[in-house]
DNA sequence: ATCAATCAAGAAAACATGTACGAAGCCGGC
DNA sequence: GCCGGCTTCGTACATGTTTTCTTGATTGAT
C-alpha cells in the first residue's frame, strides 16, 4: 500500500504521460508526495508553529528535492501584495539613472522585493503607458525618477491606489512624495567656486527649457551673481538636453559670443563632457582658458582630462532613501515624504583661477 | 427596478462601506455595473467576436470609466504566462549593461512584456538567489549577462523549464542559448592597428583571471602579435578588474617597467579610463607617448581626451537579439541559440604611430 | 473513566481571471 | 409547426496559493 502511495505521487508530481508533459509542481504535488494536504505544506513552508516540527521538516526536505517554488502569483492573487515595485525612468542610458537604480535594486532586494524598470524615454504617452502595465501587474509601489508629467500621476495615484514617489521631480512640485536634490544650493555653490577664482563672465549650459532642475540649476547660477553684483547677461546663459552632443553646440554658441565666457556652469557631468570637447575643438584649454564645472559627479568625473569640478549628488543613497520611503508609504504610513538631500562641491582641475584679473 | 439595480452595482463597484474600503475593480464590479456575467466583460476587453458589438462597446466604456484594469496576476495564475522576463546583470553601474538593458526593455516593452532587473553584483551566492526569486514569480524567460556561474544554469533550466539566454557568457561556452561578441576577432583587430601603426612593444590590461571574454580578448591580442613574429612578452601584461581604480594600477606595473610598452591593448572602455589617467599621472601623454585602445565603444568614448580608440560592441543591437532569441525560445522554438556578433574597430585619437620606430 | 484542553492537520472558501460547455433566442428551410 | 444552425451569453470549473474554520486525536486532570 505504501509502495502503491508513493508511485502514485511520484507520478503525479511528474508525470511523464503525455498529457501534461511539461509544469513547475504546484504545492498539491507536493502535498500527494509528503501525504499531508497541501494547506499543511504551506504551512511547513513558512514555518509555521502550527504544524509538526518532524512533517515539517520531512516536507522541506521533499518540497526542495523537487524543485518545488512556491508560486508567486498565485500567492499574491490572495495576499493581494506582488512584493514587487515599478520602476519609471526616462532612460538608463545616463549613469545618473543607473545609479539610483542601483540603490533601489538593493534596498528592495534585501527585503524581498523585485523591481520592475521600464524606460519612457521622456515620451509622455509611452510614460502613461508603462504606469498602466505596471498597474495591471498589481505592484505594491512605484518610483519615478526625473518625470516631466508630475502631474499625471495624481489622478493615477487615487486610481491605482498604491503609493508612488518620486526622484528629482520635474513637475513644478505638485506631487506628494518625493526626494529631490538641493538644486539650487548646489549650483549656487558652483557658481560662487568660479566667482572666488576670479570669474566675473560666466556661462550657463542648460537642460531643456520648462524642466524643474534646470529651472532651479539657473537660479543658484543667478543668485550666486547677484550676491556679489554681477550682471546677469542672458546671452550667457544657453540651452542644452542634458546630453553631451547638444552641450557641443551651445558651447559652441557661447564661445562664438564676442565676448565668451572666462567659465561655465553646466546642468550635467554629461553636459560637462560635450562642453570640454567643444573648448578643445575651439583651441582652447580647460581650465587654462576657461574653467568648467559640471553637476551629479558620475563616476567619470574623476577620469576625464582634466578631472572634473562638479556638483556631487549622492544619487545611490537617493535611490535607497527613495525605496526606504516608499516602504513607509506601503506599509501604511500616511504622512508626507518631501526629502531635500544636500549637493557637495566636488573640486577637482576643470577649474582654475581666471588669466588676468 | 433599474434604479435598484445600478444602485446596488454602483455601490458593489465602489463601497463606501467601512468593510472593505479600498480595492481595485474587479471584473465583478464592472460586471455587474454592466448587468452581465463577468465571462462576458473577459471577452469584451480582450475584443472577442462572441460578444455583441454593442454590449462590447458598453463594457468597454464602463471598465474605461470605473477606471478597471484587468489583473495580470490572476491572468498569470490562469494562463500560466506572465508575460514578464528577468534580467541578471551583475552591476548596471557600467554602461555596458545598460545599453544592454535598454535593447532588452524596447524589445520587450513592444510586445507587452515587462522585464525585472536584479544585480548581482557578482556573488554567486546572489546571483544564485536572484534566479530563485525569478523562478517564484514565475517569468516566461531569463536573460543573463556577463555571469560568471554560467554553469549554474544548467541544473537551473531543466527545473525551471524556462528558456535562458546568456549574453556575454563568462563560463568556458558550455550554456545552449547564448549571443556573444567577437572577442579574439575584436581584439586582434586592436592590436593589428597597433602594429601597424609600428607599435612592438605592446601591453595588455585584462580584466580578472578566468574570465572567458578575458581569455579570449587576451588571445586575439597575442594572435596579432604571434602573426608578425612580435614575441610574446608576459611581463606586459597585467590584471585589472574591468573598472577604471584597478585600471590605474595596473598602468603603474607596465610603467614601472625597465622598457615600457608604447601602447596598451585595454580589456574595455572603463579600463582604458583608468590607464589614461595614469599614464598622464606619470607624466607621459596620449598617444604621443604611449598609444591607448579600449573595447566596447560606451558613450563617453568620444568625449575622453583624446577622444578613445576602441573596439565596439552594438550593445543595444545585443540586447535586443538576446531579447528575440529568447522570444523565439519561448513560443516553442527548440532549436540551439548561438549568435556571435561582429565587433568593430573604431579609430579616434588615442592612437598614434610610435615615436621612433 | 470521562471531560476539557491542547495540538495537528484537513476542508472549504477566497483571490481575479480565462475557457469549455451548454442553453437560450432567433432565423431560415422544410 | 418543427428542426437545425448561428449568435450571444451564462454556468461551471480550473489555476495555485493563503487563511479561517473545523475536526480528529492525544493528553492531563478530576
Amino acid at each position: 500500500m505504501v509502495d502503491k502511495d508513493t508511485g502514485k505521487a511520484a507520478e503525479a508530481a511528474r508525470p511523464d504521460g503525455a498529457k501534461r508533459v511539461l509544469r513547475q509542481p504546484s504545492i498539491k504535488d507536493i502535498a500527494r508526495l509528503a501525504h499531508v494536504s497541501h494547506p499543511t505544506v504551506s504551512r511547513a513552508l513558512q514555518n509555521s508553529p502550527l504544524v509538526n516540527p518532524r512533517t515539517a521538516e520531512n516536507i522541506r526536505r521533499i518540497a526542495d528535492q523537487a524543485g518545488y517554488h512556491a508560486s508567486a502569483v498565485a500567492r499574491g492573487l490572495v495576499t493581494r501584495r506582488s512584493r514587487t515595485i515599478g520602476l519609471v525612468v526616462t532612460t538608463v542610458a545616463d549613469p545618473f539613472t543607473s545609479e539610483v537604480f542601483s540603490g533601489i535594486e538593493q534596498e528592495a532586494h534585501d527585503r524581498g522585493y523585485c523591481v520592475f524598470l521600464s524606460e519612457s524615454n521622456a515620451d509622455p504617452e509611452r510614460e502613461r503607458q508603462v504606469v498602466r502595465t505596471f498597474a495591471e501587474r498589481r505592484v505594491d509601489g512605484i518610483i519615478v525618477t526625473s518625470s516631466r508629467v508630475g502631474a499625471l500621476y495624481l489622478p493615477l495615484l487615487s486610481e491605482m491606489m498604491v503609493p508612488i514617489v518620486l526622484v528629482n521631480d520635474q513637475h513644478p512640485g505638485a506631487f506628494v512624495h518625493s526626494v529631490m536634490i538641493r538644486n539650487l544650493e548646489g549650483s549656487r555653490a558652483a557658481a560662487s567656486h568660479l566667482i572666488e577664482l576670479g570669474h566675473r563672465r560666466i556661462g550657463f549650459i542648460g537642460d531643456q527649457i520648462g524642466y524643474q532642475s534646470d529651472a532651479e540649476r539657473c537660479a543658484g547660477y543667478r543668485e550666486a551673481l547677484e550676491a556679489v553684483g554681477i550682471p546677469f547677461i542672458p546671452e550667457l546663459v544657453v540651452q542644452g538636453d542634458g546630453k553631451p552632443e547638444a552641450a557641443m553646440r551651445a558651447m559652441d554658441q557661447l564661445l562664438a559670443l564676442a565676448h565668451p565666457p572666462t567659465a561655465v556652469c553646466c546642468y550635467n557631468d554629461m553636459t560637462a563632457l560635450g562642453a570640454m570637447r567643444s573648448i578643445r575643438l575651439h583651441g582652447r584649454r580647460v581650465p587654462e582658458d576657461i574653467s568648467v564645472v559640471g553637476f551629479d559627479d558620475l563616476f567619470f568625473a574623476s577620469y576625464t582630462q582634466p578631472p572634473l569640478t562638479t556638483v556631487r549628488q549622492p544619487m545611490r543613497r537617493m535611490g535607497q532613501m527613495a525605496m526606504e520611503s516608499l516602504f513607509n508609504l506601503m506599509s501604511g504610513d500616511a504622512s508626507e515624504i518631501r526629502i531635500k538631500v544636500e549637493a557637495e562641491l566636488i573640486v577637482r582641475e576643470s577649474t582654475a583661477r581666471v588669466k588676468r584679473g
